[in-house]
DNA sequence: CGTCTATTTGAATGTACTCAAAAGCGGTGG
DNA sequence: CCACCGCTTTTGAGTACATTCAAATAGACG
């Protein structure tokens, strides 16, 4: 699998030398999940960071009733997986799963503690990986608190354009954190409204 | 002020050597904060860490209408402050500011640089520092998808018990995501029910 | 084609909000 | 000490937002 696209995705906060750079290369394995194959899965270590270079996964937590939450869509580009329980080697909280087929390039965390003795900054790259998700979270927080799930579905749409086509409304409403119903409602006001 | 407080607070996560210890006691300042008074607006960069001795903090953020959002209380033995805004300079997103006179001892920015080279064990202090704040965003997110703001209430009283005699209904509705009206009634419907 | 799941729709209900007003409470000045 | 001010909390009526339950429809897949 071609790691150009992890290797430009990283070069946005670090700058390797082409020494580096083909020494984290060879540190990566690759790996397909079919549609609906779990990453991870709550209660396990996470021992993997997975980029993801084609395809979706959700990452959910379920409920005592056994409804899913889904805390994020991650999609091309994105780093998955349980960062806490990676670091920590602690157990997941929530789970990982494949919404198409996916494929991923993954650095298991013997081989990055090797990769941070060798390539240091490589420590910055993922310290500054932890602080988006915090800051991604921190909005979302903001975003539960303070609006309904109407703008919450609109800013959505707004914020991922690809999500109606790629996500199912029943995963779209698991995140927004209304039934599938209210949310095929809410979908049939606002195309009344605005028929795009 | 006392430093004892926040070295038992580290020796939780790291040990020190008395030199350590008192090297890092040196850099520290004493800030007492007013009830009402900010430590940190949004929009200004963080530029200290502080730790709390006594007292409490809100941190919330503003919406376009002007209701506050508050996205944690904290109390003793905890650390305040926009941990994103401090660690990548970058204007802060949210306003922490004390509820009742609080004590603080602070660590600047150029101090902490100085404390990682001389005793790098802080690194990994603030680290955990970091993925436990990262951790609670995620039950705070969990909560507000999977529980209606009555379970909410007494799951925060539970987790909280100091709550109640610390921090305004106001405040506690702002924490919730619900008016103070309907906290109010709430209340009242919880008292009925179990009347202690 | 049948089966399974996702989506839509509607009615009844519950949860939470808005608006408005009253009651409680701490501080301040006369 | 009391009256008044500003702020928080309580209460109630009416309304909007969102859920549950039930059933119909649509799509995907073997």
């Amino acid at each position: 699998m071609d790691p150009s696209l992890l290797l430009s995705n990283i070069s946005r906060q670090i700058t390797l030398t082409e020494e580096e750079a083909s020494y984290f290369t060879s540190l990566l394995k690759t790996r397909t999940l079919d549609a609906g194959a779990y990453l991870l899965r709550e209660g396990e270590v996470c021992r993997h960071q997975s980029f993801i270079v084609r395809g979706c996964m959700k990452t959910y937590q379920t409920d005592e009733e056994g409804s899913e939450h889904i805390l994020d869509f991650l999609i091309e580009e994105w780093w998955a997986d349980d960062l806490y329980s990676f670091l920590t080697a602690t157990a997941a909280t929530q789970t990982t799963r494949a919404i198409e087929e996916t494929n991923l390039l993954q650095v298991s965390h013997s081989d990055l503690q090797l990769l941070y003795v060798r390539v240091p900054k490589f420590e910055r790259f993922f310290r500054i990986l932890f602080q988006n998700a915090y800051i991604a979270q921190k909005r979302h927080i903001h975003s539960l608190l303070s609006t309904t799930a109407e703008e919450r579905y609109i800013r959505f749409c707004q914020l991922k354009p690809y999500a109606e086509e790629r996500f199912s409304q029943k995963d779209i409403a698991a995140y927004l954190g209304v039934t599938r119903q209210f949310l095929s409602t809410l979908r049939k006001k606002l195309r009344q409204v605005n028929p795009d």
